[in-house]
DNA sequence: GCAAAAGTGTTGAGAGTACACCCATGA
DNA sequence: TCATGGGTGTACTCTCAACACTTTTGC
């Protein structure tokens, strides 16, 4: 796509793009329960029925390739490096390309570069990150033209190397879903322990003890309680929780991590964040 | 320097560089045991004399900037991304031209980028890797021409926002110190647990329990003797250990480090490292 | 013996786990 | 009153920090 004559440099820049693993619980988990969550605060206390089918799955969107190489196969969703955007702005626009939800977490996570597939002629480098959606609404993982949903556990066969770093992504998920943190980024912004623990439980693979969760929980002093009810089923009605995070949490994941507040200033496309760890740039330096 | 005419495209590709953050003990530290080891056996429990100086600090080189901006600053060494090499490999050759170590320890810490330094008109983008390197001798500290190494709390001003990426990678180190494998790499090969402890100590500025650290390192099954004692000072010899990292530790840190065997690999430049995890690339996508 | 460093033992607090148990609710 | 999920209590283990203590060495 016409960088100019290639043979004519010698050292030819490498192309640089941004890609994002998108992770969101599948439909067949517990159901948001947004809908009846707003702001008027009628009823201290009321209570609202809502469907739920537990132990989901993640679930994440691919493009299909409508290039050589690879052309007609699945890939992560990714573009190129604008000059008048931060890279976190890069990787959202990527992301919104793909879906309409707005991340909750996005974060870098690796960047893959490296002589082994010159195939082009041009190298090639690209800056991963990894973002969390809340859970979207079924109809979303319909099948739409070159965007696709798939279960992580029945993926198709991937361009380039995204399989590898999809792998790295879902570690890294997995390392960190003991924390509030993550695991309320994959439901709505108010939620059930119940909840909380079905998708820690689909994020593991593992049964995770009821009882202890929930204290681990409310002991990270994260949660806050809505005063609101929801019934699930047809039983006894569930406190409401929203998360609430505390001013010193940055243990390097939430240093770089899109918070609600950031999020809506990387909407504005051309807003220049000035938050040094969202934004610090360098030039480059050769001593020769 | 000569990337064709700026102005002629559009959307110019943007520049990649590849910086290092290198952390070594400085002189004021406790002496390497490495002159009286070696692979005779001679003696199975030979003693040795050597002297020491705890409480040392951590150092890093840095060069002078010789181009604008920033000419005649300070800042981190690094190099252009070569098409020939991994991202790896690239560091490692920032690495080698400003210290004659070795690093034990290779690992990427971040990819910085953004529009708010186009100051050339040229996007930048950097990969930041960090290293741990075994402790110079007090020689190599003196000044060379445009070669300096600094201690962590007395830096000058650092041209860019290369301040902020030193920090960055000073508290990735001091969240990792905890574990035997990366306190091992600012020693030498082998090591009493004493002058462990004393890299403890100095990484994080804060006293630490030696009896305890003696026992969370034991306790880790990565320090196997050497058979060897060695006399610090002319108290009672201490036994002398080496680190054995176990098969299955890879949380992340060490998936993409540089381990003692890929080290080698490395230093043969044209090397096409066939390591997933080390080389690891993709190519740009877009959906559009 | 004395000082200094190597190395060990002991205790208690806190976190995490397994699992039994009670409570609220609708059918 | 029963089934089901919400929510609590409890006892056991494990880890880890604090710190007293013993051992080995040269002087």
């Amino acid at each position: 796509m016409g960088y100019g004559n290639v043979s004519e440099r010698r050292r030819q820049p490498p192309q640089v793009g941004v890609s994002v693993v998108i992770l969101a619980l599948g439909p067949s988990s517990v159901a948001p329960i947004e809908p009846h969550v707003n702001d008027n605060e009628e009823t201290g206390a009321d209570t609202e029925n809502i469907t739920a089918e537990p132990h989901g799955r993640l679930w994440m969107p691919l493009v299909r390739r409508i290039r050589e190489p690879y052309l007609g196969m699945w890939a992560l969703p990714g573009g190129e490096l604008r000059a008048d955007r931060s890279l976190e702005q890069c990787a959202y626009e990527a992301l919104e390309s793909t879906t309409d939800l707005h991340p909750r977490y996005l974060e870098q996570l690796h960047t893959f570069g490296g002589p082994s597939r010159s195939r082009g002629g041009l190298p090639m480098v690209s800056i991963v990150y990894w973002a969390l959606v809340g859970q979207a609404e079924t109809r979303d993982f319909a099948e739409a033209d070159n965007v696709k949903w798939f279960p992580e556990n029945a993926l198709p066969s991937l361009a380039f190397d995204h399989r590898t770093i999809i792998d790295h992504a879902l570690r890294r998920l997995r390392e960190r879903i003991e924390y509030p943190d993550l695991t309320t980024r994959l439901v709505g912004p108010e939620f059930t322990l119940r909840q909380l623990h079905d998708v820690a439980e689909a994020v593991t693979g593992a049964p995770v003890d009821l009882a202890n969760f929930r204290r681990r929980m409310l002991a990270s002093g994260q949660l806050e309680e809505t005063g609101q009810k929801v019934r699930i089923g047809r039983q006894r009605p569930a406190t409401v929780y929203r998360y609430v995070p505390d001013a010193d949490s940055h243990s390097d994941a939430t240093a770089d991590a899109v918070t609600d507040s950031t999020a809506a200033l990387l909407r504005s496309a051309v807003a220049h964040d000035s938050d040094d760890s969202l934004d610090a740039v360098l030039g480059p330096l050769t001593t020769d």
